[in-house]
DNA sequence: GGCACCTGCTACCCATCGGATACCATCGGG
DNA sequence: CCCGATGGTATCCGATGGGTAGCAGGTGCC
């Protein structure tokens, strides 16, 4: 029943065996950010998170997705309509994820370009 | 192309042409997130890192320190004394970024095991 | 009737990267 | 002269990210 996480009773990132380092390197991904920061605004289908996620690969974007759904972060809905509908959404875990996701986004885009190691580049 | 970055006047994460795309790239790591973590304490040197951060390869270490010293994030000072010393540590720019990371690390123990989706096999 | 088309995804192929292991270089000590 | 400690690099290899093409299933258009 219980899952034998005997080498890690208080999850501890820094243990290789513990299951949050594979929750970690899932959140801990370029896309994975920037999907999850996408889907806080509701439900997303597949072409949707395609343009926003600017440069990704349809493959890439399937199996980020299926990580995430797989991590119970998202939640994937198939509509039997044609043309096909799929919208993926965040799930109450995802949603809760988002926001050390976005303050690391935010800290990205308000910090990029600092740098200041004397080498200074035409800002 | 990635010559002029014009294109990203306000550091958008979500535009694949901006320089905080690599930033988050960078940033958005396992072993980024783990050795930022790992320096908040004070300098450290490779072995004391190679330890903390179990199951890193040297190689690993050595290439995703250099990323951060080359974002301005940690700071490289060797010893000429023998046997050779090193020390890693945060720059200012790093120790900033070192609190979204743990944000992240603190979610990732605190909701790693919830997942109560039903299906719980380990198949 | 038939063909293009729209959407979501998968298969194939390749470059890159993560990763394990071995090795190097230096110097003191035994 | 070899060993030990320290901090890496070199080499090899498998995993994985990523691009492109194509498939499926139906539907409108001509």
């Amino acid at each position: 029943m219980t899952a034998h996480l005997d080498t890690c009773d208080r999850n501890d990132v820094y243990a290789a065996a513990c299951p949050c380092r594979e929750m970690l390197d899932l959140l801990a991904n370029k896309w994975s950010a920037l999907a999850i920061g996408a889907m806080e605004s509701g439900p997303q289908r597949f072409g949707e998170l395609r343009q926003t996620l600017d440069g990704i690969s349809p493959k890439v974007l399937s199996a980020t997705l299926k990580r995430l759904e797989g991590a119970g972060l998202v939640d994937r809905e198939v509509f039997a309509e044609v043309p096909p509908r799929v919208e993926y959404s965040l799930t109450a875990l995802g949603l809760s994820a988002a926001d050390p996701l976005a303050a690391l986004r935010d800290w990205v885009e308000d910090h990029v370009g600092d740098h200041a190691t004397g080498s200074d580049s035409p800002a």
